[in-house]
RNA sequence: GGCUAGGUGGCAGAGUGGUUAUGCAGCGGACUGCAACUCCGUGUACGCCGGUUCGAUUCCGACCCUAGCCUCCA
């Protein structure tokens, strides 16, 4: 089947045709580096990696841009909060980043521009905004003339006059028309600026995305993605700016992914009911954060819990389990074109599907006989890799420390399950039983077989 | 107020004009010295009211409710 991708454009799904045939661009906004960021901001993040991989899969060439805003207000301010240079304090909120998103197993993009470093390009694109009469100067400031764009609001299908009936702002004084938005702004001497043929300033925000796109994917690219809340402005902005300053098409498929969703509501840094991945991942393993991100669609809202992220885990330790009793075979690499999976994830990225797909080879795997589960694991293996998941070792999976404690070490584990065994030899059940309730105390769960105990902590 | 999305079993979450996913949890059974793992079985849910239809959770209409965007936000 060929790849079906819902476009936030059209409201519909399509089939995925890149503009070059088998060469694809794709472009999704990056964080703005001022804090460390909460698992809704990692969202978009797994979702678009899974597409990634996804693409990469089908299409020979794949280029994956994410930036890094390091310029912004709020970045200014964090910095005069903290006494902290700016470039100091959003490197250090990059790193955190990409930390942060290693641990949810996300591959590295192609790409990651730096707003700061393409100050040229985006002058150079207000100038041309300038020049075609779709930007005005004033007061120190470059402002967009949305009415000089007919089709301003397709993407995010509002009308300017809906939009001035229920704006809530003050409008600035030097802005000619309510809607018009900010491409560059004046500094202070104490504010970072750049020189510029109006003045010393800095860019508004949705300039750099059209300015880097331009630069390091060109001026038609063939996804735009990123979190529901950016279609409007800065999506709906950015593409006034390209297909104005381009005079081109700017993005052929924009896909947007839904909240994640703490207790009904939209987690947001503004509302304060946000969970920092960090956080998270000191009580529960990435891939478990991961898998819990893509346990519902993307564009489907996700209501975020405790109890999501238990059900997460419990789900992958039974995938688990069928590569843990699996450990001695050999797993052939499997070709997944044309299975259920792949039809999944190719229908506008069904991870729901992809996963219950995910759970029917493992309970494949666990029946099969001798001579199928090469092939069954591999294809377990393989398919857990398209969702970034499956890829520990089982052994290790099992053992590792769960809720963040410490807990008994492994050394103590082995040394309690030989005294266990030499009680079972000698028919003393009473101590074996007595073993496996002091290690259960201890978050420890042991499994008898006919090869010998196995642990896992839970 | 304008615009958008959505309301599915204890929880999570797909999907479909009729054979009513999947996972987690629960229950029963097999297996086990006891367990765990695994396997087998088990739950007739689709906001409310009308309409279309032989038949609607799925289509149409009204209503109720929720969330989101319209301002920084993934």
């Amino acid at each position: 089947m060929a790849l079906q991708l819902h476009n936030t454009f059209t409201g519909q799904k399509e089939t995925f045709k890149p503009l070059v045939e088998d060469r694809v661009r794709m472009y999704v906004c990056g964080p703005t580096v001022y804090n460390r960021v909460h698992i809704g901001n990692a969202r978009p993040v797994v979702v678009f990696d899974t597409l990634y991989r996804l693409l990469k899969k089908n299409f020979s060439e794949v280029i994956y841009a994410r930036n890094i805003t390091d310029i912004d207000d709020k970045i200014m301010k964090a910095a005069r909060d903290s006494g902290e240079e700016i470039g100091a304090l959003s490197a250090r909120f990059a790193e955190a980043f990409f930390e942060d998103m290693a641990a949810l197993n996300n591959l590295e993009p192609d790409v990651i521009p730096y707003a700061t470093q393409h100050l040229p390009e985006m002058i150079d694109m207000i100038e041309r905004l300038v020049e075609k009469g779709h930007a005005y100067a004033a007061e120190g400031h470059v402002l967009f003339a949305v009415d000089s764009m007919p089709e301003y609001g397709q993407l995010s299908k509002r009308s300017l006059d809906d939009m001035l009936a229920g704006a809530r702002v003050e409008v600035a004084p030097y802005k000619k028309y309510a809607g018009d938005f900010v491409l560059w702004k004046p500094s202070r001497e104490d504010e970072p600026g750049w020189d510029s043929p109006w003045g010393r300033g800095r860019p508004g925000w949705h300039l750099e995305c059209s300015a880097m796109i331009k630069k390091h994917l060109g001026e038609t690219i063939d996804i735009h993605g990123g979190g529901r809340d950016l279609t409007f402005p800065h999506h709906e902005n950015e593409r006034a700016q390209s297909c104005c300053a381009n005079g081109v098409d700017f993005v052929r498929y924009w896909m947007h992914n839904g909240y994640v969703n703490i207790d009904g509501e939209k987690m947001s840094k503004s509302l304060g009911n946000f969970r920092l991945v960090r956080d998270l991942l000191t009580q529960y393993p990435g891939e478990v954060l991961r898998f819990a991100l893509l346990s519902a669609h993307y564009r489907s809202e996700l209501n975020f819990s405790a109890d999501l992220l238990d059900q997460a885990q419990r789900s992958l330790d039974s995938l688990y389990g069928a590569l843990r009793e699996t450990a001695e075979v050999e797993a052939v690499p499997a070709d997944l074109d044309g299975s259920a999976f792949m039809t999944a994830l190719e229908d506008d990225l069904n991870t729901p599907i992809a996963i219950s797909e995910l759970h029917q080879l493992a309970k494949e795997l666990n029946k099969a006989d001798a001579g199928d589960k090469p092939r069954l694991k591999g294809a377990l293996r393989s398919a857990g890799e398209m969702l970034g998941i499956l890829q520990q070792d089982a052994e290790a999976w099992f053992k590792q420390t769960r809720g963040g404690e410490e807990g008994v070490s492994e050394e103590e584990v082995e040394q309690l399950i030989a005294e266990r065994a030499q009680s079972k030899k000698d028919r003393n059940f009473a101590r074996a039983d007595e073993i496996r309730e002091e290690l259960k105390a201890k978050g420890v769960v042991l499994e008898d077989s006919r090869e010998g105990t196995k642990w896992r902590r839970e």
